[in-house]
This record gives C-alpha cells, sequence and structure tokens, in this order.
DNA sequence: CAGCATCCCGCTAGATACTG
DNA sequence: CAGTATCTAGCGGGATGCTG
C-alpha cells in the first residue's frame, strides 16, 4: 500500500527527511552513533571537536525528537547522559549508504 | 572497491550531497523533471508558482553545474531554453525513493 | 558532567525592478 | 521568453558566560 506522490508531494517529502538530517552536525553526529556506537555528551564533545556545547546539545536534542537518536539520562552524581541511534535510526544507515554509491557514480569527479 | 570510510569523510560526503540538493526549490525542481519531462523555464514557473525568478535562475544553474541538470539553449526569438535530468541525474530517483520508504517506516508517526 | 541563556554576525532566501 | 541586478530580512550558527 504505497503512496501516491505528486512532485509536490513527493518533494515536501524528501524535504522533511533532509530537514532531520539538516545543518552542519547531524550527519557528522549520527556517523559517530552508527553500528550500535553508544556515546556520552563528552565523548560527543570529543570525537567533534570543532562543535559547540550549545550546538551540540541542539543537535542532540532534535535528533532525539525525530526518532533518531535514543537518549539515557543515570540519575547519578555527576551526570551520566548516553546517546545511542534508536532501531529506525540504525536502518537509515543503508540509505546514506545508498546515497554514497550514487556520488560515487558521478561522472567527471 | 570501496572508499574507507571514517565518521568524519562519511558525514563529509554525504553532506556534500545533500548540499547539491538542498535548500527550498532543488527537490521541488527535480521532481518536476525525474522521468524524462522536459521543462522550459516557463513551465517550471507555472509549475512552481512560489518560486521567484531569482531562486529558479539560481537553482537550475546550481543543479546544472552539479551535474544533475541538463540545460539546451535554442538560439531562436523568442528565447528558448529546455531543462531535463541527466542520465546520473535520473539515476538519484532510486535513491529518493529509498529515503522516502526509510520516512514511511518511522514509528509512531 | 551535561547542559542552558544571551548576544551577535554572516549568509541565503525573498521582494522588487529592469533587460537582451 | 528567460533571465539579471539590487536591496533587505530572517535564521542558522558561533562566542561567551552561567548552572543543577
Amino acid at each position: 500500500m504505497s503512496k501516491t506522490y505528486t512532485p509536490a508531494t513527493a518533494a515536501a517529502d524528501v524535504e522533511t527527511t533532509l530537514a532531520w538530517l539538516g545543518g552542519r552536525w547531524k550527519l557528522i553526529i549520527l556517523f559517530h552513533l552508527f553500528g550500535g556506537q553508544v556515546q556520552r555528551y563528552s565523548d560527543l564533545e570529543r570525537l567533534i571537536p570543532d562543535i559547540s556545547q550549545k550546538m551540540l546539545a541542539q543537535q542532540l536534542r532534535q535528533l532525539e525528537a525525530d526518532g533518531l537518536v535514543q537518549r539515557t539520562v543515570y540519575p547519578v552524581v555527576p551526570p551520566k547522559v548516553e546517546y545511542r541511534m534508536t532501531e529506525w535510526g540504525q536502518s537509515l544507515c543503508p540509505v546514506l549508504d545508498g546515497l554514497l554509491k550514487w556520488q560515487a557514480a558521478k561522472p567527471t569527479n
């Protein structure tokens, strides 16, 4: 049972998806979480040296709100928060792989 | 022979690709050209009522520069210009389809 | 440790007017 | 018909300082 797409609706849907991934940092964050990797906030800060705290926190919240990333808070002192992909988020990996394969097939690169 | 990806390089490559498609209008334009459709500048203006002439021209130039769209100028009066997907650009269609399928699989939508 | 609050700047998109 | 040129506004993103 697939939807019927017009150019307008298809474009809008793809745009929605791209908005989930858009911005300068989200993909970088995602690639640090793919494959079941679990990272703490400070891990991600270390892995992505150029990102500001504001942007890291903000983008993580959006990824969580969009259902891509799961955030786990442990009620300990000092605070401990872990981030990992949701199952659905992990299923984005092969899709992005398709994108990379398409890119690699570009003629006269 | 595939490339070796680190989180950083993979993210950068995907980001490059998303930049080809990014912005508010490019996907809409592409979906009006997929499947071998040929459109004149004025056709696209009519099909995408909210786009300004500046943005339409600009985005088309970028899509052309990125190798997605082919621009054909006929030396006649009044001017006639046609746009169509390149073969490589057309091959993006199934990739976007994968994106739409992934989106549709989102839980608790 | 893991954030939030504020201020600020550059860039891109949008509006409008003009042209070969 | 198929575009340029110019001006402006809004928003994403960066720097800095503060907190439970």
